[in-house]
DNA sequence: TAGGGTTTATTTAGTCCTGAACAAAGGACG
DNA sequence: CGTCCTTTGTTCAGGACTAAATAAACCCTA
C-alpha cells in the first residue's frame, strides 16, 4: 500500500530556474520565500546550480535596510528543451531556452491517423532540431491529447488522435538519441503554469482548458494529481446530459461533446448562425460582431461548464481556477453564462473562487511540453524514469566545462 | 508557493500499529512490504516503538525456507482512544485500544441546535469517559458532518448541524483537559480505512458515504485530499439537477437534497409508498419485501449516484471506491440502478473500476474518529497541530515505565 | 559436513529537507 | 563614531527516508 511521503515531485531547482527565468535575477531569500522552502536548503541548491555552471552570481542589489542581496541570475547557455504538441491533423513545436523562454516555434501539418506518423512526427521532430541554436539540447517534451501510462515509457491512449497503446516514447528516444518525455497534454500545461505562470501562488489550483476538448489537471498541496492509471482530470467525460450527442469516447452526452469546439460549430451550423463550411473562426467573429444567436451558443456552453465546474470545485476544493486554451480567445462570450452559473451553484461558502482567464498563445501547448524537460532533470523520485537522469546528465555534462570556478 | 516535499501524513507508526491491531502479529519484512516502506526504516520504526513500549518482539515464527521472522506484537495496554460522532439530534461515542478495535460504545440523544449544546457534549462525554479502561488515555476524536478550519483547532462549520464557527475543539479541550482532534466526519472514516479497511491496500482510493448526508474523502498517492480550505469532498453539494429542490446548503438541485435519506423519505410519502409518519426504515423495509414502487426510488436514487460518480472518477481517477454510511443497509436496492448508471457513464477504459461496499456498523462513525487520534501521533507534518504533540507525549509518558528493556 | 539459496534484519552512507544558531553586511539614530 | 536593528546568507544538527551491503538464521542438496 506504500503510506509513502506523498509523490513528491520535487521541483525546487527547476523552480528556481523557472522563477529567475519568468522573473528575472533574485536574491537567495527571495528565491526561498516565493518558492517556499527554508533559506538553508536554498544556500544548498544554489550552491548546485552554480558549481553546475547553470546559475551565476550578479551585483549586489541596494541594501532594503539589512544586508544587501547578492542576485542570482540565469546562464542562458545552459542549455535548451524542445516541447511538441501533438493534435490531430499537425504538430506544433517550439525551442525554449532554460528559462523557459520561447526562442523559436514552427507548426506542421500531420495525420495522427497515418500509418506511417511515428516515422512521419520523427522526421518534422528532426527537422525542426536541425535548425536550433548552439546550447545544448536537453531533450524534447511532447504532450499529447490523451492518457501516457507513465511518463516515462510513454505509451499513448488518445480518443482524439485515434491512438491507442502507441509506443511514441520508445520510438522517438530511439529515432533521435535524446531524452523524451511524454505527458497528457493539460498535465503538461499545468506543469508550466506551475513553473512560469500564476501557479507559482498557488499550491492548489486547477488548470481548465477549453478548446478542442476540455481538459483539466489539478495541483494538490503543490503536486500535481495523477491520479491511480494517471488518467484525473477528464473532466470533458463527465456525464452531463442524459442521451446527449456521441462523443469521442464511445459515451453519450459528455461535456466534451457539448461544449467542445467540435459541438459548438455544428450547433452553430445547426441554427444557420454560420455556414455548413464555416468553423470556429466564423462563430467567434459573428459573437464579436454582437450576433445574439451566437452568444447565446457561448453563453449556454458556459453556463454548463459553470455548473459543472462546481461541482468539481466541491470535489477537489481548488483556491484558484486557471482557464487556458485555444477557447479563451471567446471567453468574453463563455463568461456571459459561466460567471452566473458557476456562482450561483457554488456553496456559499465557496463563492468567493478565484477564476483566472490567462492569455493563450499559439504556442502555449508546446511550450509547457517543454517545460516538462526543464523540471524533469530536478525530479526526487523518478516520475520520468531514467529520462529524468538523462537530461540531468546532459545539463551537468555540457554545463560544467564552463563553470567550475572553485 | 511553497513547492514543498507534499503534504506528508507519516503514518507510518501509526500504520504497524493499525496492521498489528487488525491482522495480528507480523514480521518486520512483512510489515515493511505491507506499508509499502524499505526494511531499513522498519528497523528503525519498530526500534523506537518498541523502546516506547508500545510493541514486543513474540516468538519466532516457522522459516519460510531463510531466516525465521521475528513475530511484533501489540502491548494491548499502551493506550486507548475516544471517538465521537455527533450528529443533528444525538451523538455516539466508541472506545477503542491501541490497535483500534472498539473496546466499548454508547449513544446518547442530543440537540445540535440547542444554546447548550457545548456543554451537554462536553457532559455526555465526560460521562461515557468515566466508565473507560485503565490503560491510558490519549485523546478524543471528534467527527463532524461538515468543515473544519484546521484540525488542530476545531473551529466547525455544518449546515446539517446549523453550526457556524464553533468553537468545539478548544473547548472540549478546556473541559476534558484532553487532546481533542476534530475532523470532517467522512475524512475521518477514511482514515479508519486507511488504517484499519481496504485503503490498507490501495495508494489512490474514495470513500464515499451515503445516508443522511452524501460525502466523499479522497485519499491520493497515500495521503488524505483535503483541498484549499479543508473542504473537499462535499460530493453531496454537486449540483445535478437544474431548479430540484432546495438543499440544506441553500442551493437548488444538490446531489444530496436528491438522494439523502431526507430527500428520499420525502419522495416515498409523497408517492405513498410510506406514511407520513414513517421514515427510511420502512422504506427499506417495503423495498426488502419486493414493493416495486419502494424499489424504484432506491433505483432512481442509485442511477444518478452512479452517473455523478462516473464523473468524479474521470475527474480524480481513483483505483477503488469503498462505499459506506448508514445507507449500505439497503445498498442491494441502490445497487440495482448504481451499477448501469456507473458503468456506462465511465470511459470505456475505466469501465473496470473497482466498486466495494464494507459492511456498516452504528459504530463506525465514531470508530473513524477515534482513529484520529492513533494516526495522529505520528504525524511528522502537524497537519493536527498542537494536538499531534500532545497526544505523543501522553502516549511515551505512559508507557514508558512499563518497557525500557535497554 | 560443506556449500548454496532464501528470507529476515541491521548497518552504513547518502539525499532532501528543516529549524536554530550564527555570521555578514548594510542603514538609522544616538 | 558606536550601537541597535534589519535583512541576507551560511553552517550545523537532525529527522525521515532510501539503496546497497552485510549479517543472521534457516532450508536443502551434494
Amino acid at each position: 500500500m506504500a503510506i509513502r511521503p506523498a509523490a513528491r515531485t520535487d521541483v525546487n531547482r527547476s523552480a528556481i530556474l523557472a522563477h529567475l527565468g519568468a522573473s528575472g535575477p533574485a536574491s537567495r531569500a527571495d528565491l526561498a520565500r516565493v518558492l517556499g522552502v527554508s533559506p538553508a536548503l536554498m544556500t544548498q541548491l544554489t550552491k548546485d546550480l552554480i558549481a553546475d555552471g547553470l546559475l551565476v552570481e550578479l551585483e549586489h542589489s541596494p541594501s532594503q535596510g539589512g544586508r544587501p542581496a547578492r542576485m542570482l541570475g540565469l546562464v542562458a547557455t545552459a542549455g535548451r528543451a524542445i516541447g511538441v504538441k501533438v493534435a490531430a491533423d499537425h504538430v506544433a513545436f517550439v525551442e525554449v531556452g532554460i528559462a523557459g523562454a520561447v526562442l523559436r516555434s514552427a507548426s506542421e501539418p500531420f495525420d495522427a491517423a497515418a500509418s506511417t506518423m511515428l516515422t512521419d512526427l520523427s522526421l518534422l521532430l528532426r527537422r525542426f532540431i536541425s535548425g536550433g541554436g548552439k546550447a545544448p539540447l536537453l531533450g524534447v517534451g511532447v504532450g499529447v491529447p490523451g492518457s501516457v501510462d507513465q511518463q516515462g515509457s510513454g505509451l499513448v491512449d488518445s480518443a482524439q488522435l485515434g491512438w491507442s497503446q502507441v509506443p511514441i516514447g520508445a520510438t522517438l528516444r530511439r529515432e533521435l538519441d535524446l531524452p523524451v518525455i511524454v505527458e497528457n497534454n493539460v498535465n503538461a500545461l499545468a506543469m508550466a503554469e506551475r513553473l512560469y505562470g500564476l501557479g507559482r501562488q498557488y499550491d492548489n489550483f486547477m488548470v481548465l482548458t477549453i478548446g478542442t476538448g476540455v481538459g483539466a489537471c489539478f495541483v494538490v498541496d503543490g503536486a500535481m494529481l495523477r491520479g491511480h492509471s494517471g488518467g484525473s482530470g477528464e473532466i470533458g467525460h463527465i456525464p452531463v446530459e442524459i442521451d446527449g450527442p456521441l462523443c469521442t469516447c464511445g459515451n453519450h452526452g459528455c461535456l466534451e461533446a457539448i461544449i467542445g469546439e467540435a459541438a459548438l460549430v455544428r450547433t452553430a451550423r445547426d441554427r444557420g448562425v454560420i455556414g455548413e463550411e464555416s468553423g470556429m473562426a466564423a462563430l467567434r467573429r459573428a459573437a464579436d460582431a454582437g450576433d445574439e444567436a451566437a452568444t447565446a451558443i457561448f453563453g449556454e456552453a458556459g453556463h454548463l461548464l459553470g455548473r459543472t465546474l462546481a461541482g468539481i470545485v466541491h470535489v477537489v476544493d481548488p483556491e484558484i481556477v486557471i482557464v487556458l486554451g485555444e477557447g479563451t480567445a471567446s471567453w468574453a462570450h463563455w463568461s456571459y453564462g459561466f460567471e452566473p452559473a458557476l456562482r450561483s451553484a457554488l456553496m456559499p461558502s465557496r463563492r468567493g473562487l478565484a477564476v483566472a482567464v490567462e492569455t493563450w498563445q499559439d504556442e502555449s501547448w508546446a511550450q509547457g511540453a517543454a517545460s516538462l524537460v526543464l523540471a524533469t532533470p530536478f525530479d526526487s523520485e523518478d516520475v520520468a524514469g531514467d529520462q529524468g537522469r538523462l537530461v540531468r546528465e546532459r545539463l551537468v555534462e555540457q554545463a560544467s566545462p564552463q563553470g567550475d570556478n572553485g
